[in-house]
DNA sequence: CCTTTTTAGGTAACCGCTTAACTCAAACAA
DNA sequence: TTGTTTGAGTTAAGCGGTTACCTAAAAAGG
């Protein structure tokens, strides 16, 4: 059966499509009478009004794009949930647009989401060359960084202060008593430098610099991050313990050095990021720094939509979280006294 | 700057809309010289047809919807995945929608996709009642199930062969000499009912009856599959080998295990379900019957494009896929000769 | 009782694209 | 030479809404 249009209800309730539209609006003078007789009608034929025809007529798509580097990672899963989450709320629906790091996908997306003339587009990835961006604002469609950082000049953010997580998780190990450190982290990426930074900046200031060469970078393939681990651990004395930039990377660490036949965290503490699913799951579970994924999604979706309704222009609104350590069993206390 | 239409097109192009139409499409007798030259406008305007007024003039949405449970759980972030992939490489945008097994998410998005006419929905829940279905199916929309049972009088669909998932898992913990097992899994999902059907209906004829105080249900919730993987190790003697239908619950039931002191798998012997990335990262690395998600994928895009292509209907095609069993490193040989 | 204002609803253009049907000239066939 | 094809484009209706502007009748004002 076809789909009832607004014409269909207009010529049953025998009034004009203005008058029917004016009461799925709630617009202009309608008579109690006349509301209720086509509402009636149209809760008979089941009416809905396509929003292909709104969107066509100058209105919202209610759709919004979310670009992340994979969506099957359990760091940008829960983000995409909790933003679909919240754009449900208010009748968006969310395009996922998983660019695997590579540009060329990323640009076929920004291509198919502004083609679909989606009312805004949430990116999480770092990649973005500044042409794309530069392309989506001549379109004027408004973007938001998530956690990921951004250019006030050109975009709208929300982010996790990585720098003060990194400080966050220096401070933590010094007080542990751990003088000796190694950092695993994806260098290539700017929010995982600046936990880095954080951590390095702490540590210079209130010990002594952390060493070059126990700071290794490395992407996310399994492969390479356990490599990465492996690295850290051939020192002797190995590091009494590690901080990872992400959950994913902490774990890994955390099976080399099983692997190697360490305890953990007995013979090496191990802290993690982001406070995925992974650091409950894990033996043993996870210390690591948390981002407010669900708050940081619900002020996502509020910012994007104020920018699509009150077509804010630059400078645009940088809101930065606070992190929060999440202390777990994976940080022993290395104090020998 | 304004998006430029067919119109800014034709105009600058000297021709009609017609025309710019065709050459946009390939169709319709358009010499060389004209074809070249409205190429040319379309490329310096910059021009993108809009899918929102294809979409109006009854041509596709080019939108397909996929109905989980949980965008953010790892097995649908990688089905997900798998089928975001698919659906890009024909240039079909997904819209995501996680339903929280609640009904009235399930409804209100269905509403949504129906609403935007999307070309086609994916489910992957369980849940959906019957009237939903007949919703969907009176407003002729393409509905394919994924990894759940369908009725071929009603969707089309691709799964695992849950049953044979089961009975492979049951097959390898006998050979490996594992008599006294347990069971974890959510028996109110029909697949991994199916699973432990196939498991008991081997144990049953290759060994004896799987005894039914031993098949602990629970939900995907980590404390109520905590205390379910932690009712099956207070028997005494505990079983020696557990299957779970889904890794989670076998990481779960790991974590249980070794809180109560019990190595794995020298003391349990824990087989999982699905092969999502936990398997591979938990330690000890979890033995796991795989689904092929890619290639279950691959195939799902196709049919259901077929469907909505060709307009197919009842009876559709129900493909399933046999599980495969994959070796790691939590079980081990409990024959005691 | 007549004029003005308000209320209730209708008319028609427009959004950007597709496509059937049509036109007109050139090429071809008889 | 004339009728018929064929090629290359054009015209205009339609998809399902929104909305500025209009109209007619009812209510209010004097």
């Amino acid at each position: 059966m076809k789909k009832s249009t607004i014409y269909d209800v207009a010529k049953k309730a025998n009034v004009s499509i203005a008058t029917v539209s004016k009461v799925v609006n709630n617009k202009g003078q309608i008579s109690e009478k006349t509301r209720n007789h086509i509402k009636e009608v149209m809760e008979e034929m089941d009416y809905e009004p396509s929003i292909i025809a709104k969107a066509l007529s100058g209105k919202k798509t209610k759709t919004l794009g979310v670009i992340v580097p994979n969506i099957a990672n359990p760091f940008f899963g829960e983000i995409t949930r909790a933003l679909e989450n919240k754009a449900r709320e208010i009748e968006y629906a969310i395009i996922i647009c998983s660019t695997y790091n590579q540009s060329e996908r990323e640009e076929e997306y920004i291509n198919l989401l502004l083609k679909k003339q989606v009312d805004g587009i949430i990116i999480a990835t770092e990649q973005l060359d500044s042409d794309v961006l530069k392309k989506i604002n001549k379109r004027n469609t408004p973007v938001l960084k998530f956690s990921v950082y951004a250019d006030p000049n050109e975009t709208a953010s929300v982010t996790t202060n990585n720098y003060e997580g990194g400080y966050i998780a220096a401070r933590y190990l010094l007080e542990k008593g751990h003088h000796h450190v190694g950092i695993i982290g994806d260098l290539s990426r700017d929010s995982e430098q600046k936990r880095i930074q954080g951590f390095c900046n702490y540590f210079e200031v209130h010990q002594s610099a952390v060493q070059q060469s126990k700071i290794i970078s490395c992407n996310s393939e399994l492969a390479e991050a356990k490599m990465a681990a492996e690295q850290l651990l051939v020192f002797e004395p190995h590091p009494t313990a590690l901080f990872a930039t992400t959950d994913f990377f902490a774990i890994v660490a955390i099976n080399a050095a099983l692997e190697k036949g360490l305890k953990v965290p007995e013979d090496l503490s191990v802290i993690g990021f982001d406070n995925t699913i992974y650091a409950q799951l894990c033996q043993p579970q996870l210390t690591t720094i948390e981002q407010p994924v669900e708050e940081m999604a619900q002020l996502a979706i509020y910012q994007l939509l104020k920018i699509i309704e009150e077509e804010k222009c630059a400078p645009f609104e940088q809101i930065v979280l606070a992190p929060k350590l999440i202390e777990r069993q994976s940080v022993k206390s290395y104090n020998q006294d």
